[in-house]
DNA sequence: CTTATGTGTTACAGTAGGTAACATTATGGC
DNA sequence: GCCATAATGTTACCTACTGTAACACATAAG
């Protein structure tokens, strides 16, 4: 039983192909199974992609559309997104869910640096001005 | 092949037992199996946990001290140690390794509010004003 | 109707993780 | 010294997940 005896779903768990090949559809905002395959570095048989393909469609991360009998794969979510989940999740596991122990942790290991912090701390008070408390 | 045909190692990839069994670690601050066996909510075999443990122990998790032919784990790392290198995975899988685009997915998916993050611009400005910029 | 070309189905092997039995060793009491 | 007790060490099994792909099926084009 790897991982997720009963976790509901939520992988979050992407093998190394996995990532790859959804970091490609990320980068190029939308691709086929074989413009995929022609990104990827690695040789690899055309079912083997759409194998993968599938599964991540399945998962959650990509959408697909028909358009004249091929299949082209969007991002469902924003990478960006994704991460935030992830984090959540990490968040939850291992800092009691507490963001601001995260953000501790992130200094102490060189995640971010001090002054990093400083400019982001500046860019989301300038980004929350703009967005007027709209949550 | 469960993920890391080659990603060298650095797990992070911990199921969901191994996780329980870690946080009680961290928690107690130490533990023997005995004890983290207390903890659990399920009930396990203690030969279950002391695989475990020892498991941890191999991917670094915890280390342990022999204390009358006894072993008392202890976390190896802080939680928010680990938690930062985590994230810092996160961030360069989906975010390409922009930690500001993350904190922008993070607000996007409510993992911390606008609120949230001001107030932890403060506490950021005011520990870095405190350390008076040691990196 | 045959040929591409693309999709659907099925499969197989390798590994991590959950779970645990069984073997071994040391220690304290008789 | 010997035994019981308590702890550790060794080994194993099953399943889910992933990497990888072959093969079958369908359909548009010529």
């Amino acid at each position: 039983m790897a991982r997720n005896t009963s976790t509901s779903h939520d992988p979050a768990e992407l093998g190394e192909l996995e990532r790859d090949v959804l970091s490609i559809v990320w980068r190029t905002g939308e691709a086929t199974a074989d413009q995929v395959r022609e990104e990827m570095e690695r040789p690899l048989k055309d079912s083997t992609i759409r194998t993968v393909l599938r599964r991540l469609e399945e998962k959650g991360y990509l959408v697909h559309t028909v358009e004249n009998r091929t299949f082209i794969y969007r991002p469902a979510e924003s990478p960006q997104r994704v991460a935030g989940r992830a984090v959540q999740r990490i968040v939850d596991w291992f800092c009691a869910g507490s963001v601001e122990e995260l953000l501790v942790g992130m200094v102490d290991s060189k995640v971010v640096s001090r002054v990093e912090l400083e400019r982001l701390a500046r860019r989301i008070a300038a980004a929350k001005k703009q967005e007027g408390g709209k949550a």
